[in-house]
DNA sequence: TCCGAAGTAGACAGATCGGTCTACCTTAAA
DNA sequence: TTTAAGGTAGACCGATCTGTCTACTTCGGA
């Protein structure tokens, strides 16, 4: 995984004085911007003014890459896609691509400073009416459990325990979010457990 | 559960020319307005004016009643929690009020017509940055997780057992809510097993 | 009888929203 | 050398946002 993918997921801001000189483009700019301000404060509540300025573009520029804040919402929804999941099968094979690896991945995610629950989630309570948005939500989480379905043996239904795991990390993640993280793992580790005991 | 309760929670929109001619007060018919739209269609999306309009009431009974929107935001929240724990509780009931009453109270849920997940996971997604908002969902898990303690067997560690079960809970919710309520209920199903298998 | 609470109708204000527009500059490839 | 793509700065638009205001009505209880 690329340093830049890292970042953006993982990494409290650091010392502007320390960044590279060499700032990116300007769509890469305001993607970024945006991905940081819409995770952070929510979609509706970030006006593009505020992108624009933050990013250090000009309108023209802005409406040039991305011709209305719809655009630019989509655009935010397939690039969390994009680092999440590679963030996330990292994380996994740094502690070993099983089932238990999903514990101190979520430990990873949830202490994180910038942690504020799954983007897909909150999109979803935000604008659940939008059906492009609905559509995101489902590629994200079916390629999520994709990804669960590679840790589990393949003696038994992975598809339908794939499916089980991914709510139950959900609902760990909504629970992390409103202040829990630490019962939200325990939590998490009961459910799995019952998994387990289903595995053959 | 009184009549008006489970007529918001659950019902949908009756025929107009039937309803109870002797129209509630007007707190009443805005806050019930408000959770219609805040619910259906997102609180920040949901102007205090289309409230207002809706509701048949004018600006100055409206601020009169709620001094601001961030208000009504708040007692919506605290209106929602009583309906739905009511309704929840109501339900289980009604389905032997033991862990496997949960399946047929999702299924009640998920397949309502105006069903959009838990209007407090949205509303943290939403605004999950305002600490009143978070403390409303926290409050209001609490006394959900509450209710499935009563659904536990007492020689075994409810309130840890509960507190998964809520999560798994959440996970169906969110599934169901972004298109997949079969889905959301069967893997709630195989979690739940899971549990049952590690219960004494 | 009087008073205050709760209601009506609707104009208005200031801020912010998403989005358009003109005018000019830089750079790299055809 | 020309040209097109991508950039800058900032004025401007109409719509919508939350919230305030004046002026009048209705009604139940002290």
């Amino acid at each position: 995984m690329e340093r830049s993918v890292y970042h953006v997921m993982m990494d409290t801001p650091s010392n502007p004085a320390l960044m590279d000189q060499t700032k990116p483009p300007a769509r890469e700019r305001i993607l970024r911007t945006a991905h940081t301000l819409f995770y952070r404060e929510g979609i509706r509540s970030t006006g593009v003014d505020r992108i624009i300025a933050e990013a250090g573009v000009t309108k023209v520029t802005f409406y040039r890459h991305f011709p209305s804040k719809n655009d630019l919402i989509l655009a935010f929804l397939d690039y969390r896609h994009r680092i999440w999941i590679s963030w996330f099968q990292d994380a996994l094979q740094r502690y070993g691509n099983n089932l238990l690896a999903i514990e101190p991945v979520l430990q990873e995610w949830f202490f994180n400073p910038v942690f504020r629950g799954c983007a897909f989630i909150n999109a979803l309570g935000e604008m659940g009416t939008m059906p492009e948005i609905v559509h995101r939500v489902n590629q994200h989480k079916t390629e999520m459990r994709k990804v669960i379905e590679g840790l589990l043996p393949d003696n038994c239904d992975r598809e339908d325990l794939a499916g089980a795991v991914a709510m139950a990390i959900d609902g760990a993640v909504v629970r992390a979010e409103w202040g829990e993280p630490i019962e939200a793992i325990h939590g998490f580790n009961l459910l799995i457990e019952g998994m387990r005991c289903l595995t053959p």
